[in-house]
DNA sequence: GCTCATTGTTACCTATACTCACAATGAACG
DNA sequence: CGTTCATTGTGAGTATAGGTAACAATGAGC
């Protein structure tokens, strides 16, 4: 457009965008009816980069949300049988979330989901577009996360 | 990370960004205590964009989203006194929606909320990579409108 | 042992956007 | 003219995602 207003603009497109991922995202995983929605499959995915079964706090804080947020999206999934919730033998106000086994099978078709859902989003940039524009989505990720140390 | 997977990557970063944008946008929203919220406050600055008043189809097919969404949207402006519902002289059926002087003085108020949020957002990004960035996320926006077509 | 912090959850609220159904209106056409 | 069909906005209800506040159970420090 003609507005001189390169900033207000960016927040604009950022979120005009993401409605559409958003979108995009959700008619992909319904199309698989795996009755996850994309909340949970972002938990789902964060669950996998864990060595050893992490406890709610600890996934609040990654996905950058308050842990009454974790809570009704482990609700979900436990009830689909994707994730399992067990004590922590050493600290019994803790409870870590594992992954079944039902739950990995349905992680591997997720990321046939993300795959097409981020190829549909993701078809007009080339390849080096793409690299430029992860380097800068990171640049701003990390240094948010920086700010707040 | 060390996932060898760039494109599910990029709507994970996407995600996670405009949950940020969203939640300083909120903030930035609520300091000036407007009662705008943030889809009020993109509808307002949508409507400033149109030489005569639009329809509430026009708002939706511009937001992207279903006519229905719309209506709360006014709703809660009009209930503020920032939007007028005035009736077409020519259709009986369509309602055409004007920004109220107060709307007009509110929007200049909101552009300092929008820039201010932008500049808390974008600060790790150099005025360079700024372009760059918005020229990418241009890009994925015409790309996906001119899909459509 | 008492106080205080941590952890998850119950209960409730908000924002956004969706579908479906519907009433009012306009347009097309026999 | 009337019948049929498309357009336009909205009421009713739902889903998703997130947030706050209060709380009970537990652990840690002194």
């Amino acid at each position: 457009m003609t507005t001189p207003d390169p900033e207000g603009l960016l927040a604009e497109q950022l979120l005009r965008l993401t409605r559409r991922v958003h979108r995009i995202q959700k008619r992909h995983l319904e199309r698989r009816d795996l009755g996850v929605t994309p909340a949970q499959s972002r938990l789902l995915r964060t669950l996998a980069h864990y060595g050893s079964p992490p406890r709610m706090a600890d996934l609040a804080e990654r996905l950058e949300v308050v842990p009454r947020a974790v809570t009704t999206l482990v609700d979900g999934l436990e009830a689909n049988g994707y994730v399992r919730r067990v004590p922590d033998p050493t600290n019994r106000r803790v409870t870590r979330i594992e992954l079944t086994d039902e739950g990995r099978e349905t992680l591997r078709e997720l990321r046939g989901a993300r795959r097409s859902a981020a190829e549909e989003i993701l078809a007009p940039l080339t390849e080096k577009e793409r690299q430029v524009l992860g380097v800068l989505l990171d640049t701003l990720i990390d240094g948010e996360v920086a700010k707040r140390c």
